[in-house]
DNA sequence: CCTACCGATCGGTAGG
DNA sequence: CCTACCGATCGGTAGG
């Protein structure tokens, strides 16, 4: 028989390739991320790296889907069991914090960081982490809206306010985790959601 | 006599440098900025550029420091007038607001952004967006701290916990302005620093 | 401040 | 999945 890799061998190769890119793009960047480098690091060649993706551009969009792939399964599934509404926003709070903290990638939240990388470069890309920050902030909206219907957050509270206000917490304590290295951030993060949930 | 610049335009020519770099930069960040392309910009030779700082870090230092500046003008300098304490933090995150808002750099803020960039970069470049940032967090916390000693926030209030939060919010503010385009992102973050700020 | 150049690396392709 | 290669660009230097 023929030396040819099957589907399943091609499959878990692009599978090692976006595990290795999606930690090398926390730390570096996904624009920092490069084929070349990729290729000795998985000790393969460049071609084979690439033949798997098409582009850079495409290979950056498959590491961007595994890493909200991962934030999904960290964060949402974890606090999906919650009542929908101020349980569940508390669950999602918890389950973020404790993500951000240690659960995710050596260089932080790769949302967070390719947010930042890319509000200033339009293309695929931008559009991407435009789209899954934004579906991130719509879900915790909706979460705000039925707390405010039930009672449990207090009438009149704007239910875009609270997402507002608990992203941008997420943000902060990304930033104190990666960039200070504070080890309160967590904690002070957590304080903060607690007081934008009060009832 | 010779065609030789003065010290005087040479020191023209490096602001205008840093001008562009600094611009640049907000947009593709510091380790996006390239030597050759910001010659093409300026319409001048990669050695006519270098040969200003030295080498790219140290281009890249010294945007820093021109980013910086802006900011404790733009910032810092408007809000030096009010009484420490209360009255200074919320003028402080007034002009911080309206900096984010448009008052800034094409891409936004420099120091937020390089923060995200150069947290899994080790180096000066990272170490010096650490300090600066450090510093910006530090005076909020001693501001706060005046706030409580005077009684102008309530007893027991953690300066470090309201100066984590209020960065928290401009972090949070320049992301959606910057990547979503959010036009109520202004007022938002303002409504919750003012939240923070609550007497 | 310039021209001319250096070795290294970039993304990507041809052909197998 | 590989080797071998492409043109472009990277940061930086020599010499003037």
């Amino acid at each position: 028989m023929s030396p040819r890799r099957s589907v399943a061998d091609a499959r878990d190769t692009r599978s090692a390739i976006l595990e290795r890119a999606v930690d090398v793009a926390s730390l570096q960047g996904l624009e920092g991320l490069t084929i070349g480098s990729l290729a000795d690091d998985l000790e393969m060649s460049k071609a084979g790296v690439i033949g798997h993706f098409g582009s850079k551009e495409a290979l950056q969009l498959a590491a961007l889907d595994r890493a909200v792939a991962v934030f999904v399964e960290r964060v949402w599934s974890r606090a999906a069991h919650a009542d929908a509404g101020r349980a569940r926003l508390q669950a999602l709070c918890e389950a973020w914090i404790a993500y951000l903290a240690g659960d995710c990638f050596p260089g932080g939240c790769v949302l967070t960081a390719a947010a930042s990388e890319f509000d200033g470069r339009p293309g695929a890309v931008r559009d991407a982490v435009a789209a899954q920050l934004e579906r991130w902030r719509a879900a915790l909206e909706a979460e705000a809206a039925t707390a405010v219907a039930t009672g449990e957050l207090p009438t009149g509270t704007d239910p875009a306010q609270v997402a507002f206000e608990l992203s941008a917490l997420g943000t902060g304590a990304n930033q104190a985790i990666q960039l200070q290295g504070d080890p309160r951030a967590p904690e002070r993060a957590l304080a903060a959601m607690r007081r934008v949930l009060a009832p």
